[in-house]
DNA sequence: CGGTATCCTTTCGGATACTG
DNA sequence: CAGTATCCGAAAGGATACCG
């Protein structure tokens, strides 16, 4: 709870979990998420790296630097938990119904 | 999230959950978590009630009066969730062994 | 007993600017 | 591009005192 419950993190778990669970690049991230700052973000992804939620891919190599992440297994694990939660969700809060937006982060699960 | 990511909100659910998941007393519920100040437990019991996790049920009639609280169905059915991530903790965080004391609100579970 | 009210500290996170 | 540094306001929550 202590990381997990921080602003935007869990949210950054999903949209890291949305679709193929690819490495994704910090411009990408941020740009499917408008509402989180860099610093943030930032700060967020270091956390979850910490805790073996995610890796980090550095390609230093060329300019400008290539940073890429993605979720390791113990990370994609804890998102299918997060799955059961939504299932509750929609089971008890009848507000909580899947929306018509296609790149909804909550509904994607 | 936006509730249950309070501090202590997930806490005094298992606190609610443990033994028998029956009507327990607000001072009952203080002694046994005695870093929750009053002011916190009092607000984040309102929260869940309001979120319809706990019930509350007060008995005016004596003095002083008796105010106690038990979960809902629906927060029962959310403590089985959190329980699953209990499980992927012991899988992953080997830190999170079961421990010793006797009546730790974690390894209730 | 079961809270509120008040105060006060600490933390969080948003905005903005800057850099290798 | 991928961050970091700085500043700042808002909000959370702890300590303490008080009340019906």
């Amino acid at each position: 709870m202590e990381y997990l419950s921080k602003k935007w993190a869990i949210m950054i778990l999903l949209e890291l979990y949305k679709n193929d669970q690819s490495w994704k690049r910090f411009s990408t991230i941020r740009k499917a998420m408008k509402e989180v700052t860099s610093k943030i973000l930032s700060e967020r992804l270091k956390e979850l790296e910490v805790e073996g939620l995610v890796i980090n891919k550095i390609d230093a190599s060329a300019f400008p630097v290539k940073s890429e992440y993605k979720l390791t297994e113990m990370g994609i694990e804890l998102v299918e938990v997060i799955k059961e939660i939504k299932v509750w969700a929609l089971k008890w809060k009848i507000d909580n119904c899947v929306c018509k937006n296609q790149d909804c982060r909550v509904c994607i699960l």
